[in-house]
Formats: C-alpha cells, structure tokens, sequence
DNA sequence: CGGCATCCCGCAAGATACTG
DNA sequence: CAGTATCTTGCGGGATGCCG
C-alpha cells in the first residue's frame, strides 16, 4: 500500500498543496474509468494472444466512436498496455494487441467485471428503494 | 458475462440507439472512477467493522472537499454500499461505515490497487518512452 | 458538525468533416 | 482503412457561502 493514510492525521487542514498526482491507484483508476479503456482491454484479451484491427475493435465495441476509439487505443499504446502493427498495404492494415503487462491487466479488471455483474441488479433495487424514500 | 460481443458483429452499422446504459460493468466502472469513490471505499474498509465519522473520512482522504466527500457518501448509501448513521446530539454525530455489499466491492477493488501499485511505475517509464519518440 | 445551495470552469467526449 | 482536425457541449467537480 502506497496510498496515504497514517499522514495527515495529526496535521489538521494541509489539504491543498501536495493533493495527489502520484497515488498509482489514483491514475489507475483515472485510465480505467475513461469509458472506454476496460471495454477495449477486455476485447483485446478476449482476442489474445490474436490481434484486431481497428474496424473489428469498433465493431466489437458497441456505441464507441471512430474517434474515442483512436484516442483510446493510443492511450493504450503509450501506457505500453497494447502495441500497434501496421502492415504497409494500400490501404494500410493496423493490428493492435495487448502486450503482457495489458493481460495482466485483465485479471483484476475481469475481478471488478464479475462483482459488477453479481451485485448490480441489487444496486439498482437498493437505489430504487432510496428513490421512493426520498419521495415520502 | 453480460456484456455484449457476439450480437452487433453481423448488424453492420446499427449504433447508436441502443448504445449501453444497461451495462452493469459500464456502470459500476462510471462510479469507481468517480475519482473519490474508491477511496471512500478503502477507507471505510480499512475502518470495518467499525464507523467513521465525517470530519474523520475528511481527514483520511487527503485534498477531498466536503463537497465531494458529501457527494460521494450519498452515493454510496444510495447504492447500499455504506450507512449512514446519527447520533442526535447537538451537535449531530455522523457516522458512516460499510455495508457488507460494500465490503464485498473492497475485494476487487484492492486487486485493481494491487495492480496499480506493482505496475504503475513501468507505465510512467513507458509514458516518457513514447514521449521521447514522439519528439524525434 | 455536517451538510446543502449556488456559481463557475475545465476537460472528457460527441458530432462532423477532411486526408494519406 | 484508419485515422487526424476542429468545433461544441455536458457535467464532474472546485470554491464559496449559508443553515439546522
């Protein structure tokens, strides 16, 4: 655990100055919740150790732009999570594939997947149930 | 897995209406990247089983404001992951701490850390890397 | 103490159009 | 085919101030 927690107890009201922007989760999660980061991570690893093009990756992503999607995959790619081949055909053919760090990735994120896919129905009711609460 | 993959693939072009609201991984991706929810979260595991109050979750989570601490508790009562809980003194107490639905998130949720931690360095080196390639 | 109301701003991300 | 370029907007989230 890198994250902060003894520090800060006993300083009272330095909040401000040093914030944030080395926590690894932090970041992680920044990534993450991009909208469109997990899907892609997760297409890619359903793929591997194969490869996609980018119409087959916009075509296994429902709803993702022609331009989220060439962001997306360039995040991926400089974080070294996915690497980019070009076959230097007219036109020209570009695979992506996620490296080794990127399928490690996938584990964890596949954890929070499953959760997601587990608990979610019950959020909703629990979230339901608040809804009418408030109306009282 | 509930997420789509198989379907769209022979529809072609039929984006856009359907999109994904009802994605149970899109949307509890949209709240752990909700950039203080996952840190509420690791605090109040850590705490578990016991409370913590307010002005302590404000303490332990470093440049939160009480905004978005307010915010983010709300959320997660709504969502059944914590309760909220007054002491009617004057003034009030209020305590907060993990439903066992929210404690069941911290599994996952410490995975994706565990990741972060081992991995983020590398992603940083990798980042600068590409950087360096970009400049030339 | 533990909020909520209000104002405001930046940036993620959508739409559209053009190119090697 | 696989992108860039530009414009635009929604809203996450910070700052500030008031209230029970």
């Amino acid at each position: 655990m890198t994250t902060y927690e003894s520090t800060y107890e006993t300083t009272g009201d330095r909040r401000g100055d040093l914030l944030d922007p080395l926590c690894p989760t932090r970041q992680l999660l920044d990534r993450v919740g991009a909208k469109w980061t997990s899907m892609a991570v997760k297409v890619l690893a359903e793929a591997a150790p194969g490869e996609l093009r980018f119409a087959e990756l916009r075509r296994r992503i429902p709803g993702i732009s022609q331009k989220m999607l060439s962001v997306t995959l360039q995040s991926l790619v400089r974080d070294g999570l996915a690497e980019r081949r070009v076959e230097p055909t007219v036109p020209p053919a570009v695979h992506y594939r996620l490296t080794d760090l990127g399928l490690s990735l996938e584990g964890p994120l596949a954890a929070l997947r499953e959760w997601a896919e587990t608990h979610m129905a019950q959020i909703d009711r629990n979230n339901r149930l608040a809804e009418e609460v408030g109306r009282s």
